[in-house]
RNA sequence: GCCGCUGUGGCUUAGAGGUAGAGCAGCUGAUUCGUAAUCAGCAGGUCGUGGGUUCAAGCCCCACCGGCGGCUCCA
């Protein structure tokens, strides 16, 4: 279909004499000046009788948002055959125009639809305004595709219309004040507390979606310069490449995450990426997910397949396969999962947002809603203490906990919200829905808010009430009756790459407050660096390195002054600074300078030996995952990442 | 996706219709240096891509592609 779209002042138009397809009119219809007016031409074509509800509903939102735009006061559709050399049957046309109309009326538009065959006379004064003349093709393809479209279109809606219409009420609740609700609009931000302010900018950013910033993420530009990650821009948008120092800190985060939920009791797995959209359970469960997958046409005859946006199908059809006692349960299983979400294009951001990330997501198999519940305060503590090691504590995050209105008129329940609420100590966000929308009855995350103002949720953990049944998942229970277990959906720390974004923010939000900005010791690409004076004191500084086994050391052996040296240890956020000169070898000691401790302007270096601050090191990161130098010890041999 | 802003060597950037200029990084040489940039020289640019206007386009117009912000959504 073809769309012609003129801003005009007026439009007036006459019918002249019929055409053999003339629709019959009033007399009083043949004659009509419209004031104020966006006029469509309207082509109906060929292709559009392919489907034709698609490409009225195309046409119909893309005349509405051009309507919106230009800010008319009413609308003409007038049929206009010459747009198009590749016309649509002159029935189906008129059928068309009469539905843009019909609808266009019902929701409330002034719309007037020009006479279709008859040969007219027409003058209109267009405004020239810079939108005030556009056009639109819409495409609807033949066969498959345009059925197919519809179909994931209609899916997709479903999903979000559920989302659209999910109504719920934000409150307030904070430890000792009896587990009350407090309305949002009763709750005291300014109590003098600081960490308030932080949990009002989460609920502002919840409630009211408005934020008007207009700064490049401090983030974006700090991952770039730390050679952590990049854009890559031979990629799809979202994509990232990662360089070894971002690899090193992605791959110690993956394994703190691992080793914590190992400790908990979960049993790693690995599960397929792509997956065919024909599987019934999948298909459904597509449905209840509005996010947008990235997808590949099968080749002929075979299904099409699209790319995981979370390890939970993968998990659930592996558990469907099992056979499981009550006695096994809990049973909890964990993957690492590299997963895809075609997010919007505007929605993305650096390490915040992506098309590609890493999803830490761990199912645990419940028998029922008691022992759910009781696993939920469990991982509630396990998220805590897994972003407890990543270097976060409760000041910096902000606890929203949502749940449905039904499932908080339960007594019980509602004891339990408080407990969540005792447990972090401090005020948080309640959402209530009024219905249930999701496949889940309860959540809660922890959002991180960054220097923009924006929050994002870091961990979270569901429970859902529908999957099992979905995938027939089943256990035996002591009867021998199968039944369905409930599924916890849980991830201890969020995305890995979103940990990254939110030490990189929160390292920036510190300088803003003139604290030296740095990462966890644990996670520091580079935990010391030993810097000769001159050439001649590398020899010692060889001879100590065998001793520092076991910490990321390294050389600045390039041939620059002192003071340069210095000063790039300090642009790279190196923790500990070990100068090497005469004295140094002479006393067998090193003159160290730690980050923490120090601030712009005011440092000051330690003598102590090599034992000593090997001993100061281990002492923070002994019981944290630990990798080796990504690159090189000698600074002279590493090749540059990123300019500048 | 839509709307707005934006895109000049690896990085930061000057250049408002008339031969693309600099700093950092890189390379070469000198300097072997004590806590936030040693000095000199050399090399490096299809001005995001493709069209168009013009005698002439980095600059004006159009489209597309990235990025940033907003809408919407989520880990």
């Amino acid at each position: 279909m073809q769309l012609l779209f003129i801003h005009s002042d007026y439009i007036e138009y006459e019918a002249k004499q019929k055409t053999r397809v003339a629709e019959p009119i009033d007399e009083s219809k043949k004659h009509e000046r419209i004031e104020e007016v966006l006029v469509v031409f309207v082509a109906v074509e060929r292709e559009d009788e392919t489907n034709a509800r698609y490409a009225v509903e195309k046409a119909l939102e893309e005349t509405s948002s051009v309507f919106n735009k230009v800010g008319a006061e009413r609308i003409v559709l007038y049929p206009y055959a010459h747009l198009s050399s590749t016309l649509a049957s002159p029935e189906m046309s008129m059928e068309m125009l009469k539905a843009m109309e019909r609808d266009l009326l019902s929701s409330g538009v002034d719309v007037k639809r020009a006479p279709f065959g008859w040969y007219k006379s027409f003058t209109l004064q267009c405004k020239g305004h810079p939108l005030s003349e556009l056009s639109r093709k819409i495409e609807v393809h033949e066969g498959s595709g345009a059925g197919a479209e519809e179909k994931a279109a209609e899916k997709l809606s479903k999903a979000l219309e559920a989302e659209e219409k999910a109504e719920s009420q934000f409150f307030f609740m904070d430890d000792g004040t009896g587990g009350n609700l407090i309305r949002a609009a009763d709750f005291e931000f300014e109590s003098g507390i600081e960490e308030r302010a932080n949990l009002q900018k989460f609920f502002l950013y919840e409630s009211e979606k408005r934020r008007a910033v207009d700064r490049i993420p401090p983030h974006v530009e700090l991952m770039k310069r730390l050679e952590i990650a990049d854009y890559e821009p031979s990629s799809d948008p979202g994509n990232l490449r990662f360089y070894p120092k971002g690899k090193l800190i992605k791959s110690l985060l993956e394994n703190h995450v691992r080793n914590s939920v190992a400790e908990y009791g979960a049993v790693e797995v690995e599960t397929p990426i792509m997956y065919s959209t024909e599987h019934p359970s999948l298909k459904d469960y597509l449905e209840r997910f509005p996010a947008r997958q990235y997808s590949m046409a099968g080749k002929k005859g075979k299904p099409d397949l699209f790319l995981r946006f979370s390890a939970c199908f993968g998990q659930f059809l592996m558990s469907k396969d099992m056979s499981i006692s009550y006695k096994n349960l809990p049973l909890k299983m964990f993957e690492l999962a590299s997963s895809f979400r075609r997010e919007k294009r505007g929605e993305l951001v650096g390490l915040r947002r992506l098309r590609k990330f890493t999803m830490p997501d761990m199912h645990t198999l419940c028998k029922d809603m008691g022992e759910a519940l009781e696993e939920f305060k469990k991982q509630y503590e396990l998220c805590i203490h897994v972003l407890d090691g990543i270097g976060f504590s409760m000041r910096d995050y902000e606890v929203a906990i949502r749940f449905t209105r039904e499932f908080y008129d339960d007594t019980a329940n509602k004891e339990f919200i408080e407990e969540l609420v005792r447990i972090a100590g401090k005020p948080v966000l309640i959402e209530r829905w009024d219905q249930r929308f999701f496949y889940f009855v309860l959540k809660f995350e922890f959002n991180f808010v960054d220097a923009l103002g924006k929050a994002s949720a870091l961990s979270t953990v569901q429970i859902d009430v529908e999957n099992a049944e979905r995938y027939g998942i089943k256990y035996v229970d002591a009867n021998g009756e199968e039944k369905s277990p409930i599924i916890l959906h849980c991830s201890p720390s969020g995305a890995i790459e979103r940990c990254m974004y939110a030490l990189l923010e929160r390292a920036y939000l510190e300088k803003e407050r003139g604290v030296l900005p740095m990462l966890p010791l644990w996670l520091s690409p580079t935990q010391l660096r030993i810097i000769p004076v001159a050439e001649r004191h590398l020899e010692y500084i060889e001879g100590i390195l065998p001793v520092l086994n076991g910490i990321r050391a390294d050389v600045d052996d390039r041939e620059e002054t002192v003071s340069k040296k210095i000063r790039d240890a300090g642009r790279d956020w190196i923790p500990y600074v070990a100068v090497v000169g005469d004295k140094e070898v002479e006393k067998n000691t090193l003159s160290v300078t730690i980050r923490e401790e120090s601030s712009k302007g005011k440092k000051k270096p330690e003598e102590m030996d090599v034992y000593a601050l090997k001993n100061m090191i281990e002492q923070v990161i002994k019981s944290k995952p630990f990798r080796e130098l990504a690159l090189s010890y000698k600074l002279s041999e590493r090749a540059k990442f990123v300019g500048g």
